[in-house]
DNA sequence: CGGATCACG
DNA sequence: GACGTACGTGATCCGA
């Protein structure tokens, strides 16, 4: 028996649109934009690359749309008429579709009158009658009409932009009903990009449900007359005519001539030319590589090196952000080495050095670097090419016999040339907390590379939509390898029965470890070439790489923290709280718990009887602090009570109790760490504990920051930007105004109040204040009103005196916008983009969310990147000027604080103050100027 | 484990 | 027809 034919019909036209608005706007050597052209050239090589596969094409076409015009133009002259012109640098990428598509070798088809769908239909059926397997690569509804099987002979369809395979559950998944009702569906919801009616006020929620109850669209029409009265009814009877219109206009012509017999379509392995010449036309390197790499031709994929396998194509989306899965050499955990002596230790640290590229992964027996010891170290070298080294197994009593492991120091001894080596490339996955490991054992790693940053330089912020955006090591390797690694739980354990690294019998510590060092080596094949295609390079290289050492340094730096301060305050405040708490029971005439907004708010409302309480969709009352201090003003006592004690339990529950217990038995200190890919923004986070959100605000609170202290005979010393976003802002947009005011050193605020009042008071000063940041954050009308506690109305008026005064933000904040929409993600100055896959949504909501933070990225991320050039330069400038032993110990997102000896002070000030104000340059050159504002003194708060 | 709250820039 | 309205974080507590 003849082997099942299986036809591919590739809807290039529908395809081109997609890939140009998720991919980058990138060009070629000519200054073509390709961005779109690219991303459908790696879909047409993975097809081509599955030849030979079950399932694989034996045949295949790409159907393309000769024009606009159709014959479903005559039975309805608006169809399609409201399409909005295809945008500017996409019309040049049409006819390169063909070209891609001609140096493929592949047949390419379109014909006058016919649309790509009707001609897709139309072969489909024919290869169907033949009694092939037919695959439509394309995520168009309307085709989802022709899934299914005939004598054996199935149609489905292929998502190559969520690598999703459509077959007949998919399109009940969808629609709700089976593939041969979706026309029907279809046309009761009609279409508004095809400008198909449908029914006006049912969507695809109505329709599939009409369609499902009454088995097909005449029947739902038929049924309507006996409807109990309401809206539907009436739209089903008044707009019957519409509907049937559009079910004609959704039927797919299934008999149109064929302009060349399906035997043409034959797959026949693709030769090295044109397509290398089309590759290299368009600069398209990294493919070219792949093809070079595949014996000159890409027809036998699998010989393909497994990393040059598909790069970008179809990273993130709105949809997801699954890339489809490229070839590789599976994962075989058989082949990892347990290295166990010398001598073969040493044998892979040569092999290391002269591989140039190693990635490495240090395993230890606690999460927090600053406590952790060194249980083994992994190495790869390439795809199973990896080991593991295991150096503290085995020292508690679980094992019957300690294993046999190289010495602890020997082990270093040996890989430290490898580790230290300037022309070796360390590669790690979080490379921030290996480096802090190591340098417990005075191992100072470099030069190193990092997966997790490379990613949230390419990927930050997609996966919005929760489908997974993070760059842990599993996601990475679920999303871009399509490999799941063991998971730690499963090694360890989890919860009470979790046991150290150190404890795990070498075989099972082996296929974990060495599998971290191979993953990372893959993943590092995988995204580094994706910086130079998509534009990261800069923001990697001379932003967030060369931070990451000097991050690692200030964490283990830590600061002191004076105890004795601590643990005074902590009772005073459990003092205090007792006290409230009592008097809280009094007021309210029962004991509860004080700290349950629950039943803080029965209390307040249901029992107290106080108006005005709001429920949530919770169903619960809010008792915030807005809700607190509106009825304190009402003359609530308890009120007044409830704020006070949740001040001081917060403060000590958060700061003076934590606090003290993230004191480092070793150093004394408290070490935080900052996550580099935390915010989505590019600013550093801080956890365990979080040093950015220490109290200053009140009285009470910054007696916390009284407790960070220096050693004896230092002091702290703290760097401000001043007004950096608004600084920022006004560059950015191109305020005139603003700029003056920024360059005459004036009082942005009061300046504001001057521009949008009349006359500067405290209260136009606060209020100025309040819209300055309102208009960093995406303003909206109720969002300023009820800041400011104006009406609506209001609040409008004031934005727009705001856009008149200011003339830019307008501009600026629309422009900014429309290249989101357009890109999916927002930039920089310094190039570091966030993604937005949310921007389009259909869902007022969450579109708008990602509106307002699509605004706010380029200023906050742009803040971020020059405080973070400051801080790569900042040690090797005052190393300059002999003042090498000042240390940086913490970040604020626009604050840096350090620790020197007192008679420094006068030295260091200049230079710090001279790396943060021209951290900007020479990449970006402001036309503002950068204020830094400097204040020593012993404690943190005395520095302010 | 999610929601509410509140600490910071 | 209602929703929900300022950006970015992390820690703690309560209660299901």
């Amino acid at each position: 028996m003849a082997a099942q034919q299986h036809l591919y019909l590739v809807d290039g036209s529908s395809y081109i649109f997609r890939a140009y608005h998720r991919l980058p706007p990138l060009t070629d050597p000519e200054g073509t934009p390709v961005g779109a052209v690219y991303g459908y050239t790696t879909m047409l090589w993975k097809l081509a690359d599955d030849l030979d596969k079950a399932d694989g094409p034996t045949h295949l076409a790409v159907i393309l749309d000769k024009d606009s015009q159709s014959f479903r133009n005559e039975i309805y002259p608006e169809y399609k008429a409201n399409r909005p012109p295809p945008p500017e640098d996409l019309v040049p990428q049409f006819p390169l579709i063909r070209d891609a598509t001609r140096a493929f070798s592949l047949p390419c088809i379109e014909e006058q009158g016919l649309e790509a769908d009707d001609l897709i239909a139309s072969y489909a059926r024919a290869a169907q009658r033949e009694g092939w397997n037919v695959t439509i690569v394309s995520s168009d509804k309307d085709l989802m009409q022709l899934v299914g099987e005939v004598d054996g002979a199935r149609i489905d369809m292929l998502d190559t932009m969520k690598s999703q395979r459509i077959y007949i559950e998919e399109v009940e998944e969808k629609f709700g009903v089976k593939p041969e009702l979706v026309g029907d569906v279809l046309a009761l919801m009609g279409d508004s990009v095809d400008n198909i009616p449908g029914i006006f006020g049912i969507g695809p929620k109505t329709a599939s449900k009409l369609i499902a109850e009454h088995g097909s669209l005449t029947a739902a029409l038929d049924a309507a007359e006996d409807m109990k009265k309401s809206k539907l009814k009436e739209r089903l009877l008044e707009n019957r005519a519409d509907a049937e219109m559009s079910r004609v206009l959704v039927e797919l012509k299934e008999d149109c001539d064929l302009p060349e017999p399906l035997e043409d379509f034959k797959l026949d392995g693709v030769p090295p030319e044109p397509l290398s010449a089309f590759l290299e036309k368009h600069g398209f390197t990294s493919l070219l590589r792949r093809l070079d790499a595949g014996r000159g031709s890409p027809d036998r994929p699998n010989n393909l090196h497994p990393e040059k396998a598909t790069t970008k194509g179809d990273a993130g989306t709105a949809e997801g952000n699954r890339q489809p899965l490229p070839e590789m050499e599976a994962v075989d955990r058989s082949k990892y080495e347990t290295v166990q002596t010398l001598e073969r230790l040493e044998a892979w640290v040569a092999r290391a050095l002269a591989a140039q590229v190693v990635a490495v992964d240090t395993e230890t027996n606690s999460l927090d670097a600053m406590r952790a010891d060194l249980v083994g170290v992994s190495l790869a070298l390439g795809p199973n090419d990896a080991c593991y080294i295991p150096l503290g197994h085995g020292s508690s009593d679980m094992f019957a016999e300690k294993p046999t492991q190289v010495p602890l120091e020997e082990a270093l001894a040996a890989l430290r040339p490898l580790l230290e080596a300037d022309e070796v490339v360390k590669v790690f996955q979080n490379g921030k907390y290996d480096l802090n490991v190591l340098a417990r054992y005075d191992i100072t790693v470099g030069p190193i590379e990092d997966t997790m940053i490379i990613s949230f330089d390419l990927d930050a912020g997609r996966g919005q939509d929760g489908i997974g955006g993070g760059h842990g090591m599993d996601e990475l390797s679920e999303r871009h390898l399509g490999h799941t690694p063991i998971p730690f739980k499963e090694v360890c354990g989890t919860g009470k029965k979790q046991i150290p690294f150190g404890e795990v019998p070498l075989d099972k510590a082996t296929a974990y470890a060495a599998e971290d060092a191979d993953v990372t080596w893959r993943l590092y094949q995988h995204l580094k070439p994706r910086l130079a295609i998509e534009g990261g390079t800069r923001i990697y290289e001379r932003v967030d790489r060369p931070l990451i050492p000097v991050v690692a340094q200030m964490e283990r730096h830590g600061i002191k923290v004076d105890r004795a301060h601590l643990s005074r305050l902590s009772e005073e405040f459990a003092k205090e709280t007792g006290r409230l708490e009592k008097e809280i029971h009094e007021l309210a005439g029962e004991e509860f718990t004080v700290g349950s907004p629950k039943q803080l708010g029965d209390i307040l409302f249901d029992k107290l009887g106080h108006k005005g309480g709001k429920k949530g969709k919770s169903g619960q009352y809010s008792t915030d602090q807005s809700v607190l201090e509106r009825l304190a003003g009402e003359g609530a006592p308890i009120a007044n009570k409830v704020l006070e004690w949740r001040q001081l339990a917060k403060l000590k529950s958060t700061y003076t109790d934590a606090l003290q217990e993230a004191i480092n038995p070793d150093t004394g200190r408290v070490h935080t760490s900052y996550s580099l890919v935390g915010a989505q923004t590019g600013r550093l986070s801080s956890t365990d504990p979080n040093l950015q959100n220490i109290p200053i605000r009140t009285a009470i609170g910054r007696q916390i920051r009284e407790a960070f202290v220096p050693d004896a005979g230092n002091v702290l010393l703290a760097a401000d930007y001043s007004q950096i976003e608004l600084r920022l802002a006004a560059h950015m947009a191109d305020v005139e105004t603003l700029k003056e005011a920024f360059a005459n050193g004036e009082d942005i605020h009061a300046r504001t109040a001057t521009e949008m009042f009349g006359e500067v008071t405290r209260d136009t000063r606060a209020r100025a204040k309040t819209i300055n940041f309102a208009i960093l954050y995406g303003i909206s009308r109720w969002g300023l009103a009820g800041r400011l506690e104006v009406e609506p109305d209001e609040a409008q008026a004031m934005i727009d005196t705001y856009f008149q005064r200011f003339p830019g933000i307008q501009r600026y904040i629309m422009e900014t916008l429309e290249t989101v929409r357009e890109r999916g993600y927002s930039e920089t100055l310094f190039g570091r983009k966030t993604w937005f896959p949310r921007i389009n949504s259909k869902n007022q909501a969450e579109r708008q969310g990602s509106e307002r933070a699509a605004i706010n990225a380029p200023i906050q991320g742009t803040s971020a990147d020059i405080i973070k050039r400051a801080m790569a330069r900042m040690m090797p400038a005052l190393r300059e000027a002999g003042l090498g032993h000042v240390r940086m110990l913490l970040q604020v997102h626009d604050e840096l604080v350090f620790e020197l000896p007192e008679g420094d002070v006068a030295a260091a000030s200049p230079i710090i103050e001279r790396v943060m104000a021209e951290a900007a340059a020479p990449a970006v050159t402001l036309s503002v100027p950068l204020g830094v504002e400097i204040g020593t003194g012993k404690s943190w708060d005395a520095a302010h």
